[in-house]
DNA sequence: GGGGTTAACATTGTCGACAATCTACCTTTC
DNA sequence: GAAAGGTAGATTGTCGACAATGTTAACCCC
């Protein structure tokens, strides 16, 4: 049970900015190399460009906007080169996390939840965007469970350059079953705590994906 | 050989400022738990409060700053559990650079790199400041040779927070020279190429950092 | 004396305006 | 005709002022 008295957390104004953004970029509203204008973006969020350009100094730290002195914001471009160091962090702070889970944590409870997932990709049947959903859903569960607020800061920044490829391609995007199957192992090697098996089977998941998105 | 000829990265005003807050925080200038007052530390920058807030948002966002509404930003104070999870982070992030040094880097040149620093903090001479300096140099080498810009970009903000852990207890600080072979058997592994060994003398070496934080 | 109300102060949040800079196009010159 | 120079437009960078909010302390009432 939790409590209804918690510390009430008012977001401030800019991270909301930055969090829609964020959801902006990662579903394509933004492609890759647009410049954001300031005035624009303001006017239809409304707000002031001071609180604007707050937020999106948030999302310049994270790497997912670049900044061109005077000349303004624009929406990373994921070179090939980009999208393999975005799988190697991503790799990185999900075994730290899928580790954390399987030394200190219910592993158990951790690894039916992550099935529960599959079975949910079992059931879409093919639709590559309900598919592609829930194999992010997967790995954002698994980093929450691990229950370390620094992973999961680092991790939000790789969902959202993950979604930017996905959503690039997603015509050409592979929806078979063995999507699922490739999920349903790491899943379960997760509930039966076997470490060695999850280290690999996570490092080939993402090689995995590397080849997917290089191929294309 | 390095042209002179090369884009010239003018940087913006909220990263310089950004960076300026980075090194104060690491070496005390703040305490944790500090409040920033704007109006005050814009005066000392010599910029305004705008430009100011665009940088305070990306400490914001990395974590180093947390923002209360209406009340301000404070520097972050690090409990036990936060230093445990900061390795976690900095373990996750090393490991994988380290891994990609070993598996496609010129591993015998890095090794080689951080064994000179190695040999400085033997020359250091149980300095306590300058053995702590060349620790942090050790590992941000380690991260910047494995050529990952995620991956520095992410350890540069654990590292901020080490130095803040570090500074705080700079008195009860153990300069031993265990310290400096624990580094040493960790480049050694690296120079010949030993995966198995590097990825246990670093989780040693995380485990070790974190007991000496905790036991003050 | 404890609890509640009110007013003054300090600090942050937001905005609009102006200055600085860059880009693109047009003009001039050889 | 091509290159250099100049100009207009658009966009970002910076600032100061004002509004909103929270805190503190004094004061009053019970």
């Amino acid at each position: 049970m939790t409590s209804y008295i918690e510390p009430l957390a008012q977001e401030s104004t800019p991270s909301i900015i930055a969090d829609k953004l964020r959801k902006a970029i990662g579903h394509g509203e933004f492609r890759p190399g647009a410049q954001i204008v300031e005035a624009d973006l303001a006017r239809k969020l409304g707000v002031s460009r001071g609180p604007l350009r707050e937020g999106m100094q948030r999302l310049t730290q994270e790497g997912l906007l670049v900044s061109i002195r005077n000349r303004g914001l624009f929406v990373i471009d994921m070179t090939p080169a980009d999208i393999r160091d975005m799988y190697l962090a991503r790799e990185a702070i999900e075994r730290a996390a899928a580790y954390k889970i399987l030394r200190d944590g219910d592993f158990e409870t951790v690894g039916a939840a992550l099935l529960a997932i599959v079975d949910r990709m079992l059931a879409a049947d093919g639709d590559p965007a309900a598919i592609g959903e829930l194999d992010i859903a997967f790995h954002e569960l698994l980093v929450r469970l691990a229950d370390s607020p620094r992973l999961s800061r680092m991790h939000r920044t790789s969902i959202i350059e993950t979604r930017m490829c996905i959503h690039a391609l997603e015509e050409t995007y592979l929806a078979t079953d063995a999507r699922a199957i490739e999920h349903q192992r790491l899943a379960d090697a997760i509930r039966t705590g076997d470490i060695a098996r999850t280290d690999e089977l996570l490092s080939a998941h993402m090689d995995d994906a590397i080849e997917r998105l290089s191929n294309r």
